[in-house]
DNA sequence: GTATCGATTAGC
DNA sequence: CTAATCGATACA
C-alpha cells in the first residue's frame, strides 16, 4: 500500500514477484558489490529498494536479506484493490488489469520514485501488510525469471496462479511448464 | 574521457 | 521487431 501526498491510499495485492540475490546471482544489482543505488539492498530487510531504469522506469522492491546480505524480491504485478482512479490517471489507462502488470507499470501506477527507496515497509507511507485470511491458500506458480541475460533458468519468479494480473509470459505458461507451489493457509 | 547496456514498456 | 532515454558500468 502507499499513501500518497497528493493522491491518497493506492492500495493492491501483491500477485508476482522475483527473487534476487546478492553475490551469487550475477543477475542482482548486488552481484558486483555496493554502490550508492543498491546500497539499500545491503541494509536491513523490510525495506524498499526503488531504482531507475532505462532511462525511464522505476521498479520496486522488498529488501528480504539481514543486513549486509544482499537480498531483495522485485513486485512485478499488482492486483490494484483501492485507488484505481489515481493509478488510471497516473497510467492514463482504463483496464484494471494492466493498471500495475509490469514492474514498471506497477511503480508509476503507485507514483513509486527514488524518494521511495529505503523506506521502511512496516509503516506508512509504504507498505506490506498481511494478505486478509479470504485471500491466503491459493495456488502459487513458479517459474524462470525474465527480462535478465545471465541465471534467467533459476526458477525464482513467483506468481498467483491464474490470475487476470500477472504478466503475459505467466498467463500463458503451460501447466507442465509451471510448478505450483503451496502456500500457507490462513490460522483458524 | 567514450561506449555499451539495462530486473522495461509501448507501439508498429 | 524497435525506439525511447539516462544512470550505471566497462573500458581506453
Amino acid at each position: 500500500m502507499h499513501d500518497d501526498p497528493a493522491a491518497g491510499r493506492v492500495a493492491g495485492v501483491i500477485v508476482e514477484t522475483e527473487a534476487y540475490g546478492g553475490a551469487g546471482d550475477p543477475a542482482s544489482h548486488a552481484y558486483r558489490g555496493r554502490t550508492p543505488r543498491n546500497a539499500v539492498m545491503f541494509g536491513p530487510p523490510g525495506h524498499a529498494y526503488v531504482y531507475f531504469t532505462y532511462g525511464m522506469h522505476h521498479c520496486f522492491n522488498v529488501v528480504c536479506g539481514r543486513r549486509g546480505e544482499p537480498a531483495a524480491v522485485l513486485v512485478r504485478a499488482l492486483e490494484p484493490v483501492a485507488g484505481l482512479e489515481p493509478m488510471r490517471e497516473r497510467r492514463a489507462l482504463a483496464d484494471v488489469r494492466r493498471l500495475a502488470r509490469g514492474p514498471g507499470s506497477l511503480a508509476r501506477a503507485l507514483g513509486l520514485d527514488r524518494r521511495h527507496d529505503g523506506l521502511d515497509l512496516t509503516r506508512a507511507p509504504l507498505w506490506v501488510a498481511d494478505l486478509p485470511a479470504r485471500r491466503r491458500g491459493r495456488s502459487v506458480a513458479r517459474g524462470p525469471r525474465v527480462g535478465i541475460r545471465v541465471a534467467a533458468e533459476r526458477p525464482w519468479r513467483y506468481w498467483l496462479a491464474g490470475s487476470a494480473f500477472v504478466s503475459g509470459s505467466a498467463r500463458a505458461a503451460s501447466p507442465r511448464d509451471q510448478k505450483l507451489v503451496d502456500t500457507p493457509r490462513a490460522h483458524s
